[in-house]
DNA sequence: TTGGAATGTCAACAAGGCTGACATAAACTC
DNA sequence: GAGTTTATGTCAGCCTTGTTGACATTCCAA
């Protein structure tokens, strides 16, 4: 925890109250920062949404393959409760899934009310498709970048989530709960 | 450069093939990556997204101002190359952005047919606004992450990018270029 | 003077968010 | 057993933001 000069700059202001050369510079480095992560993340989604495109599905297909195929047997809320999205906007996409064969809804054996997610064959082939580009991507850039900026790039990341993102993120990494 | 058996782990597909237990902690690392970075992401925009909300204006807009606000003078061609989208998408943007008092369009002194893009008072308060959230959650997560973390951030950020992207952003940091 | 560049604009469409309202089945509670 | 809550699905309609295609204007440059 290195707190110096650079938060209260960035606080006040700095383009608006006196600034210094050390508080430029710090400016700088932020805004540097946000262009990089929009730039970023854009290429990260790039892959992916090329080979969607075409079919007709889309980024958020994408989004619930994924949790799906890391998390097979969870619920409809539980996946609601991760992108945060509305129920309406997921039945959506979820529906095409399931009456493409893509993904499998089996009623719940303790709570018959639960639809238990699973990805059927071609909705794991899918899924491997999307998912390799963009591991590929990830995996080009964290050899470049090296195994030490890849622990800087984690310890950002994890820091810039709000705490309900962060709850979700470790609840998934921390292992998830099938039936 | 550090480049060892994780890399051919992640091109042949350890799910798929056989795996030992260093494939599957690199793997892991890679999956843990992406989500991080979607978590991250999204709470990255809330902040903006939260302010334009209930104004007519969307994340359309902020990325629009975004880039005005950061190269004054910038022409529409050279936005809609930053932004990637079509002409006909930004120009939607750009009207409203216009015709509320927030961006001021001068025609091009060598060039005529060029429209200068300038932020006008208003366009100025309402990017600083979106500005300054942004900016302090990126401030809070580089504070907590450390110094160091920040540069490995960075250089995993820029690695990722697809070159057209990279050259964009070193563009963008090298220098604007203003009439 | 003519071609191409920079820009604007109209129309139509699609994806994927949203809200509100309502339906059903199952579980839970009293 | 009746009533409430939970999990899910669905219909209708709206908004933003992306797309394509077509066409007009203005102006630079060869």
């Amino acid at each position: 925890m290195k707190e110096t000069a650079i938060s209260k700059a960035s606080l006040n202001g700095a383009a608006i109250t006196g600034t210094d050369s050390a508080d430029m510079a710090a400016d700088s480095q932020i805004g540097a920062g946000i262009e990089a992560f929009y730039f970023a993340y854009r290429a990260f989604t790039s892959d992916p949404d090329e080979i969607l495109a075409g079919m007709h599905y889309g980024r958020a297909h994408h989004r619930a393959l994924h949790f799906i195929a890391r998390n097979p047997g969870m619920t409809v809320s539980g996946l609601l409760d991760i992108l945060g999205v509305t129920k309406q906007s997921l039945n959506r996409v979820l529906r095409a899934l399931v009456t493409d064969g893509l993904v499998e809804q089996r009623i719940g054996l303790q709570d018959r009310r639960e639809r238990r997610l699973y990805l059927k064959p071609a909705g794991q082939d899918l899924e491997q498709r999307l998912s390799q580009t963009q591991r590929a991507r990830v995996q080009a850039a964290y050899d470049a970048a090296g195994q030490h900026a890849v622990e800087g790039f984690r310890r950002v990341l994890e820091a810039m989530m709000c705490e309900t993102g962060a709850r979700k993120f470790s609840e998934l990494r921390g292992g998830g709960e099938a039936q």
